[in-house]
DNA sequence: CTTTTGTCTCTTATCCATAAAAAACAAACA
DNA sequence: TGTTTGTTTTTTATGGATAAGAGACAAAAG
């Protein structure tokens, strides 16, 4: 069966939403709501009808007028708002960053589906999708084989992201001066600015922004295999720092002050400063990398 | 219910290799079959049961013995032989290729289960591993959006192969001497000139001939993302080829020459003559596979 | 002891069922 | 006429069941 998570995500997202709205005044359509949260109408009715049956809300003339803000207890539990495959990824990749995989595991969706508590089915689809990150591999008729976050593979994916990166950077520079892009890079080195100014606490705003630029830069000249192997650096990354916050500020602080040198150059259409600032930015980012995960294996043995 | 196709191409194969043995003659052990035969010694008992049901074998002091080379009607059509997944791997590629689907279309898995016969599981499972291709794409919660094989696509996945072609040769020149490759590309070349003497007869073989060839060039410097990578290469082709027969044997022709060529660079070490070699190859290789993809859409017209 | 076959257990491939959510359609209002 | 809500139809997400196939272990034979 279908988990309504999309349900209580919904449902916690409206309660939100009243309460931004001062008590009396009406909320927009069905359909606006919908566009809003980002969901169905279907799934935005059967919230609304729930919150007119707690009293929160009152549909008047086919207008649904907020009553009351007091619904700090009506909240559904934030677990419970994750899909099934949502919940799986992250606890496999806690289980694979915590180190209990050795490289070469055999991996076996029965065994999964009983420690995670997801159906086989869902096992399978998630290890279907995740083999095109390279950390599992399927032998049919047989099962997985799990390969490992080690130093290898890291190596391998920087090898790449180094390539396509250089490529898009140059790619990048050569757009007409007409181009978009060009605004849109300005900006993102004004936030970058801010963002440096507020360090001491914003830094968690970091991962977020350079996501954003490096993918615009990338996007100059698109390639969709460009921009899917993006995706992999993205959620390597995402877990494996989510994992390790070792001195977290002083690596973003690091990144920014590079990525400005990086904007810097794009900016100034210099293909050779280009080129020396996106391999200086790339080069630090993987010492960090390995870095960090160096110092992961130590502490454990 | 899982499907018993291993059972039957395993039965098949069995009956060829009955008939390679001459009458009287024992079979090896089960597990020598299983080995040879490339399924579990399960298979292979059943399989061997069987066979001495139908009288083709007996089963005295342990031993199988061939009683007769008489199944001509025996064997399981070939249809029974392939899984639900690569049935429809199969059908979903011819169907994609005849041009049935236009970029942009929406395809949804309970359509597509009914038109290929084939469960909605099944569907799913095909599509989230096919993603990694490039030609569809997965809208969480609402179905999958078909990409299309556009020349956008072929140029797309050109621009990377040649990065990676290119990368590659150049690290397998620099291999040292010693290393196994070498010897391995001397005998791939000569392959290619044995083939190219029979090139009017065999140039079907060609295209295992090309994989392996650019496998070894790629593997020199051994990279997970770039080998699996070339397997979209390879699919792609595979069954772009195999929709469009046309001028097969020149096309073929055609590219061992420059094979030879690219072999004897690698082969000198000289790298300038590499990436000459390397690159003309693959713009070839390019403007041939673009223009069997217009002479395509032109007869459609 | 090592190989071979016999037996049993566990896992995968594959289909089906069903509630949730999305989308399409229809009626009502303004 | 174009929104807005009410209703119906499709489609997806997710669990479960089961025969086929793989692998482990035991017994027999050389």
């Amino acid at each position: 069966m279908k988990s309504d998570t999309v349900y209580k995500r919904t449902f916690n997202q409206m309660l939100d939403r009243i309460q931004d709205c001062a008590v009396g005044t009406a909320l927009p359509s069905e359909t606006v709501l919908a566009s809003e949260l980002g969901s169905s109408r279907t799934t935005i009715r059967k919230v609304l009808n729930e919150l007119c049956g707690i009293g929160l809300l009152v549909f008047e003339n086919r207008v649904r007028i907020v009553l009351s803000h007091d619904c700090a207890s009506a909240y559904h539990p934030a677990v419970e708002t994750v899909s099934a495959s949502e919940r799986l990824e992250k606890l496999f990749m806690e289980w694979m960053l915590r180190g209990d995989a050795k490289p070469g595991t055999a991996i076996n969706e029965a065994e999964m589906a009983r420690r995670f508590a997801i159906s086989t089915t869902g096992i399978r689809e998630f290890l279907n999708r995740f083999s095109r990150f390279g950390l599992v591999e399927k032998r049919p008729g047989s099962g997985w084989v799990f390969k490992g976050f080690s130093q290898e593979f890291a190596s391998e994916l920087f090898e790449i992201r180094e390539m396509f990166e250089l490529r898009s950077a140059l790619a990048f520079c050569r757009q007409p001066p007409e181009a978009p892009s060009w605004k849109r890079l300005r900006l993102i080195g004004e936030e970058h600015h801010a963002l440096l100014d507020d360090i001491e606490t914003r830094f968690h705003d970091f991962s977020d922004l350079d996501d954003r630029f490096h993918r615009l830069v990338i996007h100059g000249a698109p390639n969709r295999f460009i921009e899917d192997f993006y995706d992999i650096i993205t959620f390597v990354f995402h877990y494996h720092y989510q994992w390790n916050k070792k001195s977290e500020q002083q690596r973003n602080r690091t990144a920014i002050v590079e990525h400005l040198r990086y904007i810097e150059a794009l900016l100034s259409g210099d293909e050779a400063a280009v080129e020396a600032a996106c391999r200086a930015h790339l080069k630090s980012a993987r010492v960090t990398l390995f870095e960090s995960m160096i110092s992961e294996t130590d502490s454990e043995e």
